[in-house]
DNA sequence: TATGAATGAGAATTCATTCAT
DNA sequence: TATGAATGAATTCTCATTCAT
């Protein structure tokens, strides 16, 4: 580091933005854990290490902080499926490593589905607020289609594949055995999280996706 | 019984079992709405037009009042999936039967699917403490491998198909799609409960299954 | 006490009526004695005596709590304006009564003053809101318009009074005196309440209101 | 002062009265509107345009700016008062100007009511603190004096007139009726404050006080 | 069986005030 | 002089639950 480099206060006490970012990680794990009704402000306050009236300097109420939550999530979220570069791979494989990815995306974040099922349950009405709602969109649909055509092109795929679609039901096979993984285990008497189960459950999903569209 | 037994006071039974009953309904509109964090006591008396007191006689707290509301919900799904009757039926007609009875069934009873979020949320703590814990296995999953086996047979599916694997798909395509509805048409800025969208949906599930199944 | 009498319950415990008009009386010294804004209702509950949860449960928050109070207040002085039977008496005597009934009732309840500032500072919203608008209408001015009629007629009074403007001038001549008496007593830097003093501000009143309205 | 002396730095120290004068207005509305209780130092310091830090520093706190404000008020009316110059007008007239310059003034700072009821409710211990107290001597008082004085001794005035009490009744007539204007609007069912009614009710007041003090 | 009255613990939010720069 | 960040102590209001009948 040359001497003209301004010094990098590693830890400054008072930093708006570094307090702003501890609280949405808090209250991100606080929201997931217990659902909207359930979480606590004081809680929040509590994990991030700061003064529960600074929750509602920066975020004006619960909702709100909520809002800010959810946005983040779909933020963080949305980043990682850019950096995703499937446009080179044949595909086939291109399907698969969608499939993979979404599903090591939902073990990765469990906070991620709690959170969604909390904003539906309250009918998205936070996004919907939301302004910054373009980054609600996601680049897979896009990438799906670019997929799918070329699958159709070379001959691989079959027709008639809807993106949107395609991208629900990839999502929905993950979702629901890694969201509803608790009432499943409590049902089927056993542990759905064991690594030979998840190694299966992958296996299973890109079989029943690529036994979809693929021309046989 | 004897003559000197006193009357049994059927109507008092009746009420009882009507006012519980009707709490029961309510709780599981209120749980269904707001979640177990977001339900209130009070509220729920009032959808049941009966004194909150009487909820704590009959339920003791909130907690196994929840409980009693996933179990009794539980009991109705199992009610109509052993209504199904399959076993007659061409494995590929079977199948899609199947999937349609699922669709149909979380397309009726919303409240299930949000009920099953809440459970999920909470561990699953409340089927865990379940006594009526037999009423949670579905009989869809025997009714699955029965249908398996039929098609392996008659040489209509594929092999190494596993029913447990099949039963979550199939749920959830349809789950994912219900019960993430209001947060997937933010996103997507169309309305997926519209008649048509609802068809499509079905018809695509369907392929999606059969697709994978069927021996091509 | 005969047989047949029904006890009477000397203090009983749960009694919604009860409880309420404590409430009430504990709030009415709160509110006059700190204002809508300085009042706590922690310590109202403390004043009465009762749990804070009810005077939610019967008066649902502390705007609603301060209008019942105000409608209380009004209710309590126009029944004590009812008791005045001034018809019989000679225009002049009834007049003199009158100021002498204001300033007294002022005097006796000095919660009456500050309740109404605190109505005022607030736009009198919460009499706008009040369904028992009726009892705003203060019985004096009919009387007013009696008696300046009478006197009138008698030849001992001037023409031209409006009973209005007279009621206002007879409330506004005590009002000020005793609202303002500590602002007012540390500019004289006298005792404005010593009896001696309150004696002469009933008998310069008189002297203002009779001198005003007498045919010199 | 010696040439060696650092040239003082006028701009900052108006800036600083600039800020403290900037200050006492935002504190005198926000006091005036919602009395002591009711203020929030937030609003205070949004009004002021000004770091809400900045009034702790050169007010200390609530209560000091309370009284700095209560001091400021006082002061304004005084230097009005003293500007008035009855002197030289016949006792009638001089009288007639003192009650209508009273009603102006109170219409014109409608401030100035609410501040004096939040200043009694509070039993005025933030003037019985003030250094500034000879400030709370009202000119008029004397000016009364001499004019009561100089009425008897024309013959035009009554005898035994004091000044103290004809200076309260004075204010209290104008008083009463702009203070709870709001109450007596919502009572009488029609607009106080309207052109006509305004008109009316100083012409009244001045009957009223020159009734009182006029030989007949 | 059924109910209105009552409550203690807690939860969101507010507020005057101080810190660090 | 001026300011954004931060806080502890309230304060209003809520909630599940119990009491007494």
């Amino acid at each position: 580091m040359s001497k003209s480099t301004p010094p990098v206060p590693e830890e400054r006490l008072r930093d708006a933005d570094r307090s702003q970012a501890t609280i949405l990680i808090a209250a991100r794990d606080e929201f997931s854990e217990h659902g909207l009704g359930g979480a606590r402000m004081d809680r929040i306050a509590e994990r991030a290490g700061l003064n529960k009236r600074l929750i509602y300097y920066y975020f004006e109420d619960k909702e709100r902080l909520f809002q800010a939550v959810l946005e983040q999530t779909y933020h963080h979220i949305r980043e990682e499926e850019d950096k995703l570069n499937l446009v080179h791979l044949k595909p086939e494989v291109a399907l698969r490593r969608l499939v993979e990815f979404t599903w090591q995306y939902y073990l990765d974040h469990p906070e991620f589905l709690t959170l969604l099922n909390s904003a539906n349950l309250h009918k998205a009405r936070h996004l919907a607020q939301s302004d910054r709602a373009r980054e609600l969109n996601s680049p897979l649909v896009h990438m799906l289609q670019d997929i799918i055509e070329r699958g159709q092109a070379d001959g691989s795929f079959r027709g008639g594949v809807d993106p949107v679609q395609l991208y629900v039901s990839i999502a929905g096979l993950s979702y629901f055995y890694l969201s509803n993984n608790h009432t499943l285990s409590a049902i089927f008497g056993r542990d759905l999280m064991a690594p030979k189960a998840l190694n299966e459950r992958l296996s299973h999903m890109c079989d029943v996706i690529l036994g979809y569209v693929l021309r046989s």
